[in-house]
DNA sequence: TGTACATCAGTGAACGCGCGTTCACTGATGTAC
DNA sequence: TGTACATCAGTGAACGCGCGTTCACTGATGTAC
């Protein structure tokens, strides 16, 4: 049955949010299309409706998640600029909610491995979001705007500080938390006297 | 046609190196038993005269992709320790022909996203090769040993940019390049002044 | 505004394919005498 | 040491299954008059 031409934006819409969300929890090849399309509240068949194939919809989605971490993340620094210190969003990223939440959290942190196996566009877009995160996270940086130096680095550090305590979650949960804290208390000594290190 | 006992050995060993290469490259569930008895020299079906199940391997293969960690990076410091200062490491480990060679490099870089996906003795395996991995660069920092504190969030920031040079590699080769030279610069200038982060 | 018809989002059966795993078979190895 | 037989590593065809994708079909929507 057809349906109006705003119900399926609404539709194609929910697909990519749910694809963002399972995606990010058992990664891109271990969502098929039938599992996708369920979760969204559709029957399979219908999917080539809105894409044309499922490397299509890996590129749309990781577009997607970016554009959720935009309105999710960015959004209190861009009503309030500075509002939230980094010790403050080191605190949030490197949290045990965060780790246990891959659906809802960065897709710098879930997505990073599986996109290199993905197509060219979909790697395009992943970089196209760590460059825009990248530039925000700088100019975020309170008291003033740190450099893009501190902010890369700093990236870097809570990515590998996640990945490390979700891959030993269940095999070392002590090990899993304390890698957490020590990054957190690592990163916000070395960020805080950032012209320690221009020896 | 039966083989030796020595041989049927060396040829399971030969598959678990094969394993160890392919599974760091293309990740766990992308590399399917008949393309790694391939890869290793064999027909598919003797496969499960070796190994119960792809998850036992999986689970056999990460104690082996440590192993072969312990054999290249760490032989260099049980034979002469100390003799590698942390800022060569660290220019190794975050260098361009590491990124580019995952089948060669390190499992803790290569595997951590896979590894939440597959057995919890998988998982336990791949925690004790971390712990492990901590240790050894706890106890190589020079001049002295360094705390384990320092040695996570060196790894964790390794980890981290390692990880997100590959993901943007054929996205953005700048920016792939830039992570590595950033947080090598950042790690060496964070981690040679280790007592300016007790503010 | 009302009617007639084309369009197309969504459905669910079906496709070819590659996956992990099983199995009957082969023949050299290992073992009992 | 030599012979007879059981063992089992390796082979390759076959299995059931889930995958991405296709397709004929439905019926409400969109459009032309």
């Amino acid at each position: 049955m057809r349906v109006t031409k705003e119900v399926a934006g609404e539709n194609r819409r929910k697909i990519l949010e749910t694809a963002a969300r399972l995606f990010r929890t058992r990664g891109i090849d271990n969502v098929s299309v039938a599992d996708l399309m369920k979760a969204a509240g559709f029957t399979h068949g219908g999917f080539y409706n809105h894409f044309e194939s499922k490397a299509d919809l890996a590129a749309e989605t990781v577009r997607t998640a970016f554009e959720q971490l935009d309105e999710i993340t960015f959004a209190d620094a861009a009503s309030a600029p500075g509002s939230l210190p980094l010790m403050e969003r080191l605190a949030l990223y490197l949290s045990p909610e965060h780790r246990d939440d891959p659906a809802g959290g960065c897709p710098t942190a879930s997505l990073p491995v599986d996109i290199g196996r993905q197509s060219v566009e979909a790697q395009q877009a992943f970089a196209d979001g760590l460059e825009r995160y990248v530039r925000w996270m700088q100019s975020a940086d309170v008291p003033s705007a740190g450099t893009r130096e501190d902010a890369i680095a700093t990236l870097a550090h809570m990515v590998g500080a996640i990945i490390l305590s979700r891959a030993v979650r269940n095999g070392s949960p002590g090990l899993s938390d304390e890698i957490l804290n020590v990054v957190r208390d690592d990163r916000a000594g070395r960020t805080l006297s950032p012209a320690d290190h221009r020896d």
